[in-house]
RNA sequence: GGUCCCAUCGUCUAGAGGCCCAGGACGUAGCCCUCUCAAGGCUAAGACACGGGUUCGAAUCCCGUUGGGACCGCCA
């Protein structure tokens, strides 16, 4: 059968040594999107051969990271600590085939000699040295895998084509430390072997140990799997996306309040096009993706561009929805307590004009605020500029009229705020304005007949009169 | 140092030899709309790293230079 002709199996195999890092994230999104495009098989797999880094609050953080994205496996978790017999089982294989070999070389020997190399500007290689030797009983000895020492290995990636590698290069790498574990680039492979992987999708930063792998599977007898080495992605100094870069975890984004959805899109997007669209719903991600269409340089993280997908996703989502999604942000605010609840239907109501004008849910939950706080915080400049003599007369004449409204909707409200700016021949921003920050404290908000809608009367009234009774004192 | 990869506006990218004196998006600037802030609309500035080939013709193909990145662990 020719690879690739077989029903797709791909696999995300992070190792939980930190939360999903949105490098991470794009590569479990990229096999996914692969998986669900031909109807394939997902697979996830925890990479967690190093017992000393690797932690259980990882692994759950990692799983809950791919539940919010929305990345759904269809096998798995495994883990590879829970199958050391399988790679025991190969390894015996290997050594039992001549395929490999007991190195009795000590850590400390290798360091040795690996800085003499360099001292030497010599290639960083093990020299081989037992190889050769009497097999002896392997008691706290590592294995190595033979590489083959001649010839080239060919890797043909899907993305960047035919990559030509020189045998003499290749490492005879440990696949068996000497305390018996086995380690990644071994465990990879028999784990792809095991799990039958038809196509292995990862960043780039694995491309020079494809070779070596590849001579692993033929050693296991397996068919060697297609590969798509993805670019990797940068910071804004082009080195590789870390730390402090700023944040750089999924959940640090959940956190901020950004959408899955925007994050998913803006991930997708970094190294991945079609034609000019920006903008995906999740089954066009499916029908269009394509390795064809993936850019074979490294692509610099561009916070603007994802701040603008994430309040584009935003703006277009459903109130209702959103009214559920930033309830965690009013509590973490303190705008709510934790088990204060909202009318759902209010808080539709007074989301619509704000999601267009939040970026994230934190800003929508801060936009809120003064809907929701018992008082108004008065902004200094705002109200030393509007909240003063001149306006004083105005908003006590507006404060008189909407008393008397019995239908406090937007309509209403413009009809009253029309008729006093026509009696006194002002301009509508000559009202609106002491309006604005004697109502929600600041010179900026949504329309203010729709603010002081949502407002309610009650409130709206009291604040009218604070503002009146401010400017008396001062 | 060795091996491998990459190279279009500041950033993400379109571009598969003529459709490109290079298109879109973010960001930036200006204008319009307007009760403020947004959103929206319009406009502007802004790139084929460099040098050689190949070709009637090159952003696109080849070679070199330069620049960036990754990997070279009993880490993954």
């Amino acid at each position: 059968m020719i690879r690739g002709a077989e029903e797709v199996r791909v696999r995300f195999a992070p190792s939980p040594t930190g939360h999903l890092h949105i490098g991470g994230a794009r590569t479990a999104f990229y096999n996914w999107l692969y998986a669900r495009h031909h109807k394939g098989t997902f697979i996830l797999r925890i990479e967690d051969t190093d017992r000393t880094r690797s932690t259980e609050e990882y692994i759950n953080a990692i799983i809950e990271g791919m539940k919010w994205l929305g990345l759904d496996w269809d096998e798995g978790p495994y883990r590879q600590t829970d199958r050391f017999d399988v790679y025991k089982s190969y390894a015996d294989k290997l050594l039992a085939e001549g395929k490999a070999y007991f190195c009795y070389c000590s850590p400390e020997e290798l360091e040795q000699r690996r800085q003499e190399a360099l001292a030497q500007g010599k290639t960083l290689k093990y020299d081989g040295r037992c190889r050769n030797r009497d097999k002896g009983q392997g008691k706290n000895a590592a294995v190595r895998f033979k590489m083959p020492q001649e010839g080239e290995t060919v890797v043909h990636d899907l993305i960047r084509g035919r990559i030509v590698f020189e045998n003499a290069q290749l490492d005879d790498l440990i696949i068996i430390r000497s305390d018996g574990t086995p380690t990644y680039n071994f465990t990879v492979v028999a784990d792809d072997v095991d799990m039958n992987i038809t196509h292995v999708i990862r960043g780039d930063d694995h491309l020079n140990n494809t070779p070596k792998q590849i001579h692993i599977y033929a050693a296991l007898g397996y068919e060697i799997p297609l590969f798509a080495h993805l670019p990797m992605i940068l910071g804004a100094d082009k080195a590789r996306l870390s730390k402090r870069h700023g944040a750089t975890s999924v959940t640090a984004y959940k956190e901020m309040g950004y959408l899955p959805d925007a994050l998913v899109n803006y991930l997708v997007r970094l190294g991945w096009s079609h034609g000019d669209q920006e903008v995906f719903t999740r089954d066009e991600l499916i029908q269009y993706f394509s390795f064809e269409n993936i850019g074979k340089s490294a692509a610099v993280f561009n916070p603007e561009k994802f701040l603008w997908l994430n309040s584009h996703y935003i703006m277009n989502s459903a109130s209702e929805k959103l009214a559920e999604l930033v309830i965690p942000f009013l509590i973490t605010q303190g705008i709510i307590g934790k088990s204060q609840s909202l009318n759902k239907e209010w808080l539709s109501k007074a989301i619509t004009p704000l999601k267009e004008r939040s970026k994230t849910l934190t800003e929508l939950a801060n936009s809120l605020r003064y809907y929701i706080a018992d008082d108004v915080e008065y902004n200094e400049k705002a109200k030393a500029k509007f909240l003063n003599e001149g306006s004083r007369d105005i908003l006590f004449e507006l404060k008189d009229k909407l008393m008397v409204v019995r239908d406090f909707s937007a309509e209403e409200i413009e009809k009253v705020f029309r008729a006093i700016i026509e009696k006194h021949n002002v301009k509508l921003g000559n009202l609106a304005q002491p309006v604005r920050v004697a109502i929600t404290g600041s010179t900026e908000s949504p329309g203010i007949f729709e603010v002081l809608e949502i407002m309610g009367k009650e409130k709206t009234l009291k604040r009218l009169e604070k503002a009146i009774n401010t400017i008396g004192v001062s």
